[in-house]
DNA sequence: TGTCTAATTTGACTAAAATCAAACTTAGCT
DNA sequence: AGCTAAGTTTGATTTTAGTCAAATTAGACA
């Protein structure tokens, strides 16, 4: 009896990583069946609704999560109020690290996102008899700073128009849109846009428009959008 | 007479790292002299001087290397040669990572610097039966997209001014200026400053000459300056 | 110490993006 | 469908930092 019903707990939390969509691309893919089985015991999921605020800047680190549907942003604020997203995470990307003592931004979602969160302590727990886990999230990690580095040399050297070009592009790669024309929605506000690009919602809306009058972009209701001349917005970057 | 050698051979090896400045900071810390043994076999160290290139962007990544003395400047290029810094690298720092295929950036040294290289393919293999070794690198890792993350904030949403302010900060703080009015050098050059700010050259100057001219900083020969009114660039950062 | 070059500073002007303001559009709600 | 608030666009103007140019200073080396 105890053991059926064993049997039946664990089978339901492989069978929630089987049917898991970022099974192969989360950080928890470095795991085999018999860790997986351990580590998806360890698992909450949760879902948020726009504007929902997932950590603080400020607070202990007790989660980590990773992102199964939705899009996060997570972002640093000056004390006069002056913001700048630092990241989007996308599905299969890890949210938060299992190093620090505080949160050190802020991470809200943007549209309905679930999430799938595992509490730190226990995190470093199993990986002590799952060390793998370290590479795991170290990989995960190097992409991020690689993705902070690119968007350094973007806020640092690049002009509007190549901000905004950059932008697309960086959105058409990750909606995986292969065609020659993407097209795909715009998942932040004009103001969102511009606290990742270090611009003003007005310098955004002009470049916009710009673009779309030179026929390089056209942008539909509801945020939807097509790269036009893709060639051209890549040179543009 | 074999024995006696190998006995030789390691104490050597242990020597090396038992007498590194950087042994309590770098990322090889984690390890039991056991471990410390077999890992320092591995290393090489080098000596670079004043703008010697370490790393190539592009190229293929062979070597991840731990800084012992001087400071590495870490930085990007645009086709039309637009330059950003995107991190300083002092003693104990990390220099590459053991996951990408390849260099995503430039590292060349500021004044003369020592490096403790290592092969990413024999850290990899080490890790096999070492992978605490995972964590620690995890560790190194973290601080650095934790300061890319800062810089975003910096590069996307401060004044030339505060930046300046900031830069200077950072200084005192990587040279643990503990007094009330820390004294320092500044490594870089002015469009070094420049290529890590997102500013011109002028901007720069300019800026610091504000600042010596409102009494903030002083600024004695040799780039050595001194931070006379801390909290004022504090307040100002 | 003097010379030469590189680095820095300063000035005048320009350009890019920010600010301020108003009009217009969209989306959600009754 | 009409109302409302939020979001976006556009225009006029200002500000900040960039550009171009020249002068000055610092550093390396004979």
């Amino acid at each position: 009896m105890n053991q059926y019903n064993n049997h039946f707990i664990e089978s339901l939390n492989l069978d929630k990583c089987n049917s898991c969509p970022v099974s192969t691309i989360s950080f928890c893919t470095i795991l085999d069946e018999h860790g997986l089985e351990e580590f998806s015991a360890m698992s909450t999921t949760k879902i948020y609704s726009d504007s929902e605020l997932i950590f603080t800047e400020g607070k202990v680190n007790q989660y980590v999560g990773s992102i199964i549907e939705g899009i996060v942003k997570i972002y640093k604020l000056l004390d006069d109020g002056r913001q700048q997203i630092v990241s989007l995470a996308f599905p299969g990307d890890l949210l938060g690290n299992i190093i620090d003592p505080e949160y050190s931004y802020f991470a809200e979602a943007i549209g309905q996102c679930k999430i799938c969160f595992y509490q730190v302590s226990r995190i470093n727990n199993f990986a002590e008899s799952n060390p793998l886990i370290y590479r795991s999230i170290l990989t995960k990690t190097n992409e991020q700073l690689s993705d902070a580095r690119d968007w350094l040399l973007l806020l640092g050297r690049k002009s509007a128009k190549e901000k905004i070009a950059s932008f697309l592009l960086l959105l058409a790669d990750r909606n995986n849109a292969k065609s020659t024309q993407p097209r795909f929605k715009i998942p932040l506000k004009r103001q969102e846009i511009a606290d990742f690009l270090g611009l003003t919602i007005e310098t955004v809306s002009r470049n916009f428009s710009n673009f779309k009058n030179q026929q390089i972009i056209r942008e539909q209701v509801g945020h939807m959008v097509t790269i036009v001349d893709f060639n051209l917005l890549k040179s543009i970057s």
